[in-house]
Parts: structure tokens; sequence; C-alpha cells
DNA sequence: TCAAAAGTGTTTAGATTACACCCATGT
DNA sequence: ACATGGGTGTAATCTAAACACTTTTGA
């Protein structure tokens, strides 16, 4: 964090901060990491793990910094989600955010609480509790661009297990757009694309021919595809 | 713009500027509006116009004042770019500037320079001269959310005359994306989904059947169609 | 034995793509 | 007369959606 001392500026500067919405999947439903604030304003109040941009850093980092310092978490895919200023949004003073989206596998969530907060818990997305400042605004719009993202890049298996199984996706996918989707389309809409590639399993594990499939992400089938998308 | 003063704060702040992308289309082309800066740094240098946010709006209000400002403009379009933060992007030092796109109709152009502006003026998004700061890393990334905005929404009507063929509209369809579009596929699209209404041209202006038809967004149809789409 | 979950295939409708011709205008 | 631009239609392909049955497992 950067250190307090005496700043002095010709034209008056707001306070910067950066938020982290970090997703998780725990193969039923689809889950947002919150502590619970240790410090006034809204001590003792759920909200996304995030602080002050340091002179050192761009956002992005100041993101992945307070990520780790706050959970103990590193993620792959960290996406913008936007900036927020509205004049009241900090009772501290004015304060405008950066907020991102960040996505981390099931067997990696160990989070713990760290320097500034008293507990860190994963909430399923539609079982939040209050939030502190707005960030019922900015879990939202992080919602929705995670939306974005699953129907145009490959974030899904950023979520997903490396290796998983079709039914624990389309519940994934269920969760993400609150809808439902025809387990027969799915499978054949992904099988068909060739970007999963099914993971050979043992005679053991095959049990029988109704216990789901393992699939793995096929990386290079999918950067063909996009390949085949762009020339068009 | 704020009032020079004194102000100090037990932290570091980064200062925080706000900048415009401003397209417009001519009839022909997709054009973006550039300011010829006045002062340093980057004097003489072509640059989108942005300015410093005030402490009693939002980043939103910011981006308006400012384009009123230098170049006259309203624009009822306005979208968030996203936040650029790399450490070496302003030699006046740490600041953080968050970019939004806008667009303006062909008959409400008539920019003028402003404040701190020497010169305004519209650049072919494919000719573009070089620009100060990181702002071409802004225009890439303000060019590519105008290609999702087309996609999912109907910001091409706020870049069209109130009244348009058919033709234009593929034209800035193929310079917005930057490749060619069927013209038979374009138009049975368009006319099909229903959201343009022919204009009744009186007998003198139908001079051929061959002349282009003219249309008018049909925001009613618009707001109808999406509304199915979201049933499903 | 019964409910729940998972594998599989076909058919239809809609959307997208490719492609050719005619007419009018202006050079 | 010829090149340009603009109007229109059809066939083929691909994609998306709807939909039913069988097997296994565990309660």
């Amino acid at each position: 964090m950067g250190e307090k001392g005496v700043y002095t500026y010709d034209y008056w500067r707001p306070a910067v901060t950066v938020d982290n919405v970090v997703f998780s999947f725990d193969g039923t439903h689809l889950n947002v990491l919150l502590i619970k604030r240790g410090n006034e304003p809204f001590k003792d109040c759920w909200a996304f793990p995030g602080g002050f941009l340091d002179e050192d850093e761009t956002l992005e980092e100041a993101a992945r910094r307070e990520l780790k310092e706050e959970t103990g978490l590193t993620t792959k895919y960290l996406n913008e989600v936007g900036a927020f200023s509205d004049l009241d949004r900090d009772p501290r003073g004015r304060t405008i955010t950066v907020a991102f989206a960040s996505v981390v596998q099931p067997n990696k969530t160990a989070a713990v609480a760290g320097d500034d907060a008293k507990d860190a818990r994963w909430f399923n997305i539609h079982e939040m509790p209050k939030l502190a400042f707005d960030h019922e605004k900015i879990c939202r719009m992080a919602l929705w661009k995670l939306r974005i993202a699953f129907i145009n890049t490959p974030v899904v298996f950023a979520l997903l297990n490396d290796i998983f199984t079709l039914p624990e996706m389309q519940r994934l996918y269920t969760d993400v757009f609150s809808r439902e989707f025809d387990r027969r389309n799915f499978q054949k809409k992904f099988l068909a694309s060739g970007i999963l590639t099914p993971v050979a399993q043992s005679d053991e594990e095959k049990k029988s021919p109704h216990s789901p499939i393992q699939y793995r992400f096929n990386e290079a089938s999918y950067a063909h595809l996009r390949e085949k998308m762009l020339r068009c």
C-alpha cells in the first residue's frame, strides 16, 4: 500500500481504487468472492476485495496485487468491467474505482482473509448479501460482461477444472445466463465444434456408458476455429 | 475547469482525465474528431478532446462537458471505452484517463476549435495522423467497441441522418468492419427485420425505380424485436 | 422399484451465404 | 455504348430449436 505522508497538488484529484469481482464455480453454482470489511466505512459489510491504486502500478497491476494481498488468489483471466464515479459512492470523499472481473479454477479457491478483511467467503451469484459502496451496481455490470465473455471467449474453461464433464459445464452456463439449456443441443454444439477432447479414461474409471464423460479444453482447436471466424 | 490552488492529501493520488472518441459519418467514410493541441505536452500534436475530471461531476459528465467546451458538440450516445493507466502515458506525471466513445449525426458535425485546441478536424478512421499520449491504443479499443455496439445496439442510426438510404448504411458498415458486405443480403436482412420504414417520397422525388429508397429507423419495431430476443 | 441424471439422433424452421439479372444514370 | 450504382429473387448451406427414448445409479 502507498505510504502515508503529505501529497500536494495544484489541482483537485480524486482518490482512485480498484475492485475485484472474482468468479468461481463449485461444480453446481457460480460464486463470487466477498470480503467482510474490517475497517470503516462499511465496517462488517460485505464488499469486493480492492484498494487504492499505487504510484508505480497500472490499474490492472493494482487489481492483481490487491487480490493477492486480500485473498491469496492469482488469476490468468482479468478483464476490466468499468469505471464507477458516482459523487456519493464513498462516504470518505470523492473516490472513483475501476472494477475488474477475474475467474479462478475450483481447486484454487482456498481463499483466506487477508490484511483488511475480517472474513472472506464465496457467495452464490444469485444469493448475495447487501454490499458496501456501489458494489451491487458493479456486480450487475460484472455479470453482464461475464456473459459477453462467455459468448466471445473461452473463459468458461478458466472457470472449470482442467478436466470436466459436459453436465458440469452446462450447469455453469445455466447459472451464468440464468436460463435452461437443452442438454442434447448443448452437447451437440460443443462436441461438433471440436474444441473438447475426451480424456482417455482407464477401464476401471469407465464404470458405464452412462456415467459422464470427461473432457479437456483443446486450446489448439479453439485457436484454429477463431482463425476461421476472423478470415470471413 | 477546476480552480488552481493547493490540494493536500495523506496518500498519493493520480491525476484523472477523460477523453472523447467522437465518431461521425460523412456519407462515405467513418470519421473521428481530433483536436490539435494548443498546449504542452504534445503541443501541435493531434489528440482526442478531453481534460481533467472536476470535483462535482461523474466521469461521464466530465466527458460531455469537455466535448462541449472543446468542440461545441453534444451527443446522445456516449459509452465507456475503458480506463488507461500506463505509467508513462503522460509526461507531466502519473495520469490515468477514462475514454468514452460517442457518435454524432452528419448534420451536427460543425465542430469548432475551442479552449485548448488550436484546430479541430475530422479524420477518416483509416487515415489517422500520429496521436498524442496513448491515444492510438485508445482509438483501436474504441473502434473495437464500436463494432460490438454495431452488433448489439442500433447505434448505426445515431450515425446516420434521420433519413438515409441503404447504400449509405452499407458504406458505413463497410468502413466500421473493414470488410465488404453483399448488397443483396445486406438489404434483405435489414428489410426483413422490419426496423426500417420507407419514407413516403413525393412523386417529384421518385425520379425512377432505381434511385435509392429513403428509410427511417423504426424505433418501436426495434424495441419490439429486442423484446422478442430477450424472451427466448 | 422408482426417481434422477446422463448418453444419444432426427427433424424442422430459420438464418446466412452465394450468386445473376435488369434498369437508369452519367460520362 | 459503356461503366457505375442500385433495385430485386432464388437455391444451397449452415445453424438453432424442438423433441423421446434407453441405461445406470442411488434412494
